[in-house]
DNA sequence: AGCACGCCGACT
DNA sequence: GTCGGCGTGCTC
């Protein structure tokens, strides 16, 4: 009998071993995680049992033995196995860094899974289990603190916090006996009575199909597209659907692409379910994340609420995985594994035999495509009246117009009469600092950054110049250091500039910046999000950041001050991405009363993107899109891979990818096309030079068949010793 | 990725 | 005469 088993490591190969002496098979699973000796001396590592076979191409007298088994009983499923070993296949990344992904780090590092059992908090609050098993405090609390909420007490964490010391000695033990007795209480199969705290909302027809339709499919793979703008009532169909595989016994994975920006999202599950809710990202702690994994694994959270890293969680019995704002560009990974989330929860689905349910106001052209396609079904939801009313899109063609640092006038007569109905205008220019460029007015020298194919960008009030692409500063200089002479103009806009302008020009209004460096602090974002809805803010000036999640009602006046810088890219994808950015900056404006407007100050005003956008709405701009895409055989009507490498060597990385080709060359018939080396976008960053290699291919399998034959040889070239490398298989972003 | 082995320079 | 530089090769 040999075990083959993942190893994090870079290789792409199981390894083979012999089964642990003292334990017989039985006691072993796959998915089980294993202590192994692996390279010289007496190095351990954890890996984890993939297969079972009786042979090995490697000679038996020289395998080594399984040290001991960790898990009798396997935490990941032959399910999530097979997810694993799909992602590892599909993305080109090693196995054994695959199968890490999925593990919280203390499981990753081989500690034992501590259940989340009334007995174990018995045991952590005797003091009897060891450090490496002890849930921390903070997610006990959390728990507690849930318990006691959903069962009418009004804590809150910040209390309970200062509480500390008093909680220790008086009200842990007092609380711990009451966990105790609510947990048996509430864990056993729910009633529907138990499962929601309130009576869902009277939904509309569309809103009433979506719910239907969806419920319909659950026990079966399927995957839907529900589209509905801002206030179309999405989040109530997923309450509801929600509801309904919980009443079947079933748990539901709800991806969100930043989770930081839903805090809302979180508040109406609470508000609405009574059951555990399991919330994970990158902002908890290990042991957060660990405790919401493992309730998710062991079934005592029937909501897991996660970013992309919560995709691999097991889960006991999964329902139904909703992926919402699904074109976002969050869900694509874009280092170490570069995986889809979206469409890795596809193929999760797909193996569970399990509804997927995709949600965005503009959806992305590969998913519109996948309707088209009837792959996907298309449940829309228009707009609710009664909830707000759509922003209406103008163009501002401000060509030969008089405009004073990015602001029209006719923007400032605008901004004005909004201001002078007492409502909220947003201003949204998508680049932090003073201004992105410093020249000399005397030789036309410009600041660049020393590491990087960029210029420095000014930042004003810290008198500093910074390059926002590897994070070099300098003091901001008065001279010019090529002439001596020169005047040292700053060139462009940023939102730092255009805040100062604001000040001059309504001065006795309040202004506030929204950007990276404003909102730097923890927590800061939350308390000006909560002072612009109190109305202590007349306007809001934002980067990106203002695009996702908030929402303004008072905001009656939404511009955008650079929608050119947009329009013009190397990059396929950067014209979705536009019309994606405008319809999500225009859906934070306005309500029913007080419809919104939306201004793009443009020097293209005929640009067939902005017009058909602004003319037919995101359906048709969509239509066009994906027409376009058709006609210049782009994706999703082709398939790309893009593998990159960089090295301080400016000599290397096109020698490496002229190897990577020769390797293809090998192959015979492959119909893929591959162009370059080309050096990247930003040739040079962070004092590695970049260049590219683009995969295409009419055939995705002609593509995968073609990269699974010579990744792992390219990984075995002596110039990756040399050359940092990486593949990103279905590309979102050509940079 | 780690980690060990191995063959050449400046130090007690 | 050694400590240690990181180039090269291996991991069942």
């Amino acid at each position: 009998m040999i075990f083959k088993i993942a190893i994090a490591s870079p290789l792409y190969q199981l390894f083979d071993y012999l089964p642990p002496l003292e334990v017989e098979g039985a006691s072993i699973q796959l998915g089980s995680r294993v202590v192994v000796p692996f390279g010289r001396g007496d190095h351990k590592k954890i890996g984890v049992l993939l297969a079972i076979s009786d042979t090995s191409d490697f000679k038996i007298s020289k395998l080594k033995r399984v040290e001991r088994v960790i898990d009798t009983c396997a935490l990941l499923s032959p399910h999530d196995l097979t997810l694993l070993r799909w992602v590892s296949d599909y993305y080109h990344y090693p196995i054994g860094d695959v199968i890490s992904l999925a593990f919280p780090t203390a499981l990753r590092q081989g500690k034992a899974a501590l259940l989340v059992t009334e007995k174990s908090y018995a045991l952590t609050d005797a003091g009897a289990t060891t450090d490496s098993q002890t849930l921390q405090r903070a997610p006990k609390q959390q728990a507690l603190l849930e318990k006691f909420q959903q069962h009418g007490a009004s804590l809150s964490v910040s209390e309970l916090t200062l509480w500390d010391d008093h909680w220790r000695t008086a009200v842990k033990p007092l609380m711990t006996k009451q966990l105790l007795h609510l947990d048996t209480k509430t864990t056993p199969s729910k009633t529907t009575a138990s499962i929601v705290n309130h009576p869902p909302l009277i939904s509309n027809p569309a809103q009433q199909t979506a719910i239907d339709t969806v419920c319909a499919s659950l026990g079966q793979f399927a995957v839907f597209l529900l589209e509905g703008v801002t206030g179309s009532g999405k989040t109530e169909v997923y309450l509801q659907i929600i509801h309904e595989v919980l009443k079947r016994g079933q748990q539901v994975l709800v991806l969100v692409p930043e989770i930081s920006l839903t805090p809302q999202l979180e508040a109406r599950f609470k508000h609405r379910f009574a059951v555990n809710i399991a919330v994970s990202h990158s902002k908890l702690t290990d042991n957060q994340r660990q405790s919401a994994w493992l309730k998710a694994q062991q079934g005592s959270s029937p909501i897991l609420l996660g970013t992309r890293s919560a995709l691999f969680t097991p889960f006991t019995n999964l329902g139904l995985i909703i992926l919402d704002e699904e074109h976002d560009a969050s869900f694509k990974q874009q280092e170490g594994v570069r995986f889809s989330a979206r469409d890795t929860a596809i193929v999760r689905g797909k193996l569970l035999n399990i509804p997927v349910l995709l949600g965005s106001a503009t959806p992305s052209l590969e998913s519109l495509h996948n309707v088209d396609k009837q792959r996907y079904q298309w449940l829309p939801l228009p707009e609710r009246a009664g909830y707000s009313i759509k922003p209406t899109l103008h163009l501002l063609d401000i060509r030969n117009k008089k405009i004073s640092e990015g602001l029209s006038e006719i923007l400032l007569t605008e901004i004005r009469a909004t201001l002078a109905k007492n409502e909220q205008v947003l201003l949204f220019l998508n680049r932090r600092g003073f201004a992105p460029t410093l020249i000399c007015h005397g030789c036309g020298w410009v600041a660049r950054c020393l590491h990087c194919e960029a210029n420095l960008v000014i930042h004003h009030d810290e008198h500093l110049l910074r390059c926002h692409h590897c994070g070099t500063e300098h003091r901001l200089i008065k001279v010019c250091p090529a002439c001596k002479t020169g005047e040292l103009t700053p060139l462009g806009l940023g939102t730092e500039r255009v805040e100062k302008v604001l000040g001059k020009l309504f001065a006795d209004k309040t202004i506030l910046r929204l950007d990276r460096d404003s909102t730097r602090l923890k927590g800061s974002l939350e308390a000006y999000l909560e002072q612009i809805n109190q109305g202590e803010v007349d306007i809001i000036l934002g980067t990106q950041m203002l695009a996702k999640g908030h929402h303004f009602p008072n905001v009656t006046l939404v511009a955008i001050l650079d929608v050119d810088s947009g329009l013009f890219s190397i990059d396929f994808h950067t014209a979705e991405k536009l019309a994606q950015l405008i319809v999500q900056v225009s859906g934070r404006a306005g309500r029913a009363e007080k419809a919104g407007r939306v201004i793009m100050q443009t020097r293209q005003p005929t640009h067939p993107l902005l017009t058909t956008l602004i003319d037919h709405g995101y359906q048709q701009f969509a239509v066009s899109a994906l027409a376009e895409r058709h006609a210049a055989q782009l994706p999703p009507f082709s398939y790309q891979a893009m593998l990159s490498a960089q090295a301080h060597d400016a000599e290397l990385p096109p020698m490496f990818i002229q190897a990577v080709i020769d390797l293809a060359g090998k192959i015979p018939d492959h119909n893929v096309q591959l162009l370059g080396p080309v050096t990247a976008p930003m040739a040079k960053r962070a004092g590695l030079h970049r260049y590219q290699l683009l995969f295409q291919s009419q055939q995705r399998r002609d593509l995968q068949t073609l990269l699974t034959t010579i990744i792992p040889q390219v990984a075995k070239l002596k110039l990756t010793a040399k050359v940092r490398w990486s593949l990103d298989v279905d590309p979102v972003d050509l940079y």
